[in-house]
DNA sequence: TAAATTTGCTTAAACGATTAAGCAAATATA
DNA sequence: TATATTTGCTTAATCGTTTAAGCAAATTTA
């Protein structure tokens, strides 16, 4: 009990007196080995309860069947549920995950990558946290030759694959909803704008208000992190101004939550005084009290269509990078914060 | 541009007309290698833009410094929590972690342990998933001869390191807090006995209640995986009972959130009419509406406890699984749902 | 019946790094 | 000055698997 020693192809070589590499063979149902022999290599697989070391396939076949998978966080509704349905696809072709997370810091993204790069895995699949701007290390994986996979936080430059929803179309659809509510002064407490997707919705926001003939009002645009603490604090800065918005757009649920906190505090009816609408829907926004609108985010096909990229690419020979971006619908989800009876 | 074929030692070792061996002593600064040689071959290194190749090291040193980790899932505070708080440690001893999640899934379960295995990690720490019952493919890791750390969701039977709160100790600590707020038909929306941290719960209930000289009616004690779901359909039959009960202890936050839902549908005034605490302080326990009374469980000191158990167990040459639990405190947070005044 | 093909294996060389063993030159010790 | 030790490398084997090349026996084809 307790064999110290791993059972290997040789010892199942040596109990059926045949060569190493009929085992292998055998086991991988080449079709240059007898059927009474791939049946005895497997029942002495089985008896000597044999595990394949990956690490040699590996080594020998220079493939791991491992994808990497580099989040912001793991513990937000949308990135989970995109890993899973990512795994869901992978798995079935042979391919296993490795998850990390940068918590939001380029530090550790970059750590990450070392760590999925060293790791040898086949392919990186990645949303880039906030702080990223230095582009090099994913410059890195470019130049390694394996397939990298971009979703949600996304950037342009690095032209590779890339899966996302329509971030611009998103903030027209928001504010349309708003004006119809008959919202005047609408807020938007937005993401950084070097970060695209939250540009993007910047930019909708702006052209959506100068469709709708409604003026843009510094006051009333931030930029943050968009942390909850970042979404209480912009709320405060806007009800200090003499003239308060009557909409807030916030580009994520979790500061739209921060906002939400404030207005409740304040004693400010929502939606009849200000109507609020997130971004993500995250469960929580169905959770609290008034429930928060926001935009759902389709995140199982996000992670479907990511996954598919990295096999498509995986399997093609001839495969070079380049920008392809997989543009998905968002769809608003319209709950009380901003289901006002006009 | 985009060499094709990755810088190797030998390579290294070409240009500097060294044998490889050298370049690896030298990369690993070997006491018989010169100066002058550590200093070329360092240099060449990242000339050629050298990367070791970890599944040949891995290979030749059997060891992969990669740790698994399982948790039920990710998208939950606490076990994101326990795994940044792993990786920390880890990180620091040089090793790197793969993060696995078994939804709760019996199958998915065994498949991520048949996965780390496969990856030949050096070690799997973990949470068990709901659904286990069947404990052979833990087991299985036991065999192998690597350490095995569970945590949270752990199991007597195994044997093995184990990391988790006095879950009997919190249900006595809840009864008390509940008894003092002047309740006497406390309710407990239980996790299946099977779990042996939901029957210490249970256990601890039970035995509270005695202590206090309350009965204990059957009808005010279900069981359940606890999903926000289960704790909706839990609720909703206490509230058919004839005699309403006056508190619930739900086993988590998940589903005391569904029950507070269910409540406040139903105009019940929480705390007044009945009082309602949680399990697991996850961040939405403070947001909703009233605010969730809940047990905190110090998840960075469990995750680093884990972490640094691993690490001892693999330094330590004749270490022997053994059954070896690291009980923390854990700690009663009042908020809105049971503060209610006398 | 002879030549060509197929079947079922074996041999040996990889994959890239590590490491035990060994050897000559340089240095230290007696 | 002769011997012992240290320094700085090299050689070759190894980790476990895969795979190209090859070879004899069995089978098919002409």
């Amino acid at each position: 009990m307790g064999n110290k020693k791993r059972t290997t192809i040789k010892d199942i070589a040596n109990v059926l007196n045949i060569s190493a590499a009929a085992v292998s063979k055998a086991l991988h149902d080449d079709s240059r080995i007898s059927k009474q022999t791939k049946e005895d290599v497997k029942r002495v697989a089985k008896e000597l309860n044999y595990q394949p070391n990956h690490l040699a396939s590996a080594l020998r076949k220079g493939k791991s069947n491992l994808v990497g998978v580099i989040v912001p966080r793991t513990n937000s509704n949308f990135f989970s549920s995109v890993i899973e349905s990512m795994e869901a696809v992978l798995d079935k072709a042979g391919y296993n995950i490795i998850i990390t997370q940068s918590k939001e810091s380029f530090k550790k993204e970059c750590k990450n990558i070392d760590t999925l790069l060293y790791t040898q895995v086949d392919g990186i699949i990645a949303s880039m946290a906030n702080e990223t701007t230095d582009l090099s290390y994913y410059e890195k994986i470019k130049s390694k030759g394996i397939p990298l996979i971009l979703f949600d936080r996304g950037e342009n430059d690095l032209n590779v694959d890339y899966v996302g929803i329509n971030d611009y179309d998103s903030s027209h659809m928001i504010v349309e909803h708003l004006v119809e509510k008959g919202c005047k002064r609408i807020a938007h407490i937005g993401g950084y704008r070097r970060t695209r997707i939250f540009n993007n919705r910047i930019r909708g926001y702006i052209d959506a208000l100068t469709k709708h003939n409604l003026p843009l009002d510094q006051n009333l645009l931030t930029e943050s992190s968009l942390t909850l603490e970042d979404g209480r604090e912009m709320m405060q800065k806007f009800l200090q101004l003499e003239q308060l918005p009557d909409a807030v757009y916030v580009a994520s649920d979790y500061a739209a939550l921060g906002a939400l906190q404030v207005l409740n505090e304040h004693h400010i009816n929502v939606p009849e005084d200000i109507c609020l609408i997130g971004f993500g829907n995250e469960p929580f926004t169905s959770l609290v009290s008034p429930t928060i609108s926001t935009v759902n985010q389709h995140s199982a096909e996000i992670g479907k269509i990511a996954a598919e990229t990295f096999l498509s690419r995986i399997n093609d020979e001839n495969w070079k990078p380049t920008l392809n971006k997989n543009i998905l619908k968002s769809e608003l989800i319209v709950r009380e914060s901003s289901d006002k009876k006009n």
